[in-house]
RNA sequence: CGCGGGAUGGAGCAGUUGGUAGCUCGUCGGGCUCAUAACCCGAAGGUUGUCGGUUCAAGUCCGGCUCCCGCAA
């Protein structure tokens, strides 16, 4: 079985990696553009073309996927199955169509629960404590695809975003093999998803990075978890801004001013929330590095009292 | 050359208009206490990232380099 793999992100990785590995031919690979990025605006490559350029596999680069040439390509590929795995496009019908055996997606859910881009994230947003991979026949629809295999993961109430998508990162390029060994093997099964119970799994945006203290102290803590270590959330405290990385939820029911540091702890401080306290155990500020809040404690005057933005 | 911050004893930070380095914590030794993230006394530990320049004198001014980070895309 001749594959096209298509992807982009640390997710694909994985998957890609165990494609080649296996006794699939890999043809090629195609990824989003090297694009300037970061401090410097420096040009960058995807996770998975660094992959690639190891392997000396062929690699395509398309700024569009919806036009003839990009197209063209993948048809002169002439590959059985396309494998797409966090690519960042949207697959057009034209390309949907070209490979024998059609298009499968790697998707970090439970299909039909968020669809979209950012699963991980905002499943551990939600406080889930299961989420898992799915493989799916692509269609035009967003994630809307026929399910081929599944497989449940749980999630650890301290785990974050950076585990977690390691976890399901292994977890989806073994569930990847399993599902190109059901279809090399003839036979095609397909479950349609249940629109009902779906939903959508948004991009996380610039403005949900900031915390909100007048949430709950539970919420709040997942959503330290569901953006860390990357971008993480972040407050701030007299004009100076810094990014929490890991907390736990102190008190669960205390009451008082959100935003309060209520006291210091051996592993931190606490701080009052919508409802409850957090204890904030890791930290960075802007220009330093990441470090336990004890140490940033010893260099950081921050008292019972002060008030947290 | 997108904008900006940082590199100081083991850790986290301060260091004024340039005059030979301080604080908190930790470590080691001793003391006190029923006890403690307690307290008291004492000690060790730094060629201030690197290279060069200005100067009688530089952590502190100037330039090059390396590494780290924030913002914006």
């Amino acid at each position: 079985m001749k594959v096209v793999f298509m992807g982009t992100s640390e997710f694909a990785v994985p998957s890609l990696a165990k494609l080649i590995d296996s006794h699939y031919e890999v043809l090629g690979v195609v990824t989003q553009p090297d694009r300037p990025q970061g401090r410097g605006n420096k040009v960058v490559f995807s996770p998975v073309k660094k992959l690639a350029v190891e392997h000396g596999l062929e690699i395509y680069q398309p700024i569009k996927l919806r036009n003839e040439a990009a197209v063209d390509m993948l048809r002169n590929w002439e590959s059985d199955l396309i494998v797409v795995a966090s690519y960042g496009q949207i697959l057009p019908a034209d390309i949907l169509d070209l490979p024998r055996l059609g298009c499968i997606n790697v998707h970090a859910s439970l299909l039909p629960h968020y669809r979209g881009a950012a699963p991980i994230q905002r499943s551990i947003m939600a406080g889930d404590r299961i989420t898992g991979v799915t493989t799916m026949f692509m269609n035009i629809g967003l994630d809307t695809g026929d399910i081929i295999l599944q497989k449940p993961v749980a999630i650890d109430e301290d785990m974050d975003h950076g585990e977690l998508e390691n976890i399901l990162a292994q977890e989806g390029a073994d569930l990847l093999i399993d599902t190109l060994a059901v279809l090399a093997s003839g036979s095609n099964p397909r479950r349609k998803q249940d629109d009902h119970r779906s939903s959508y799994a948004p991009m996380m945006t610039r403005e949900e990075e900031k915390i909100d203290w007048n949430e709950a102290a539970a919420a709040i803590k997942n959503r330290i978890r569901a953006l860390s270590p990357q971008p993480a959330a972040y407050t701030s405290f007299n004009g100076n801004r810094f990014k929490i990385y890991k907390s736990r939820v102190a008190d669960p029911e205390a009451t008082g001013e959100p935003g309060q540091v209520t006291r210091i702890t051996p592993d931190g401080f606490e701080v009052q929330t919508g409802r409850g306290t957090l204890e904030i155990l890791d930290v960075k500020r802007e220009g330093k590095k990441r470090i336990a809040c004890r140490e940033f404690l010893k260099g950081f005057s921050l008292a019972p009292g002060d008030t947290l933005t």
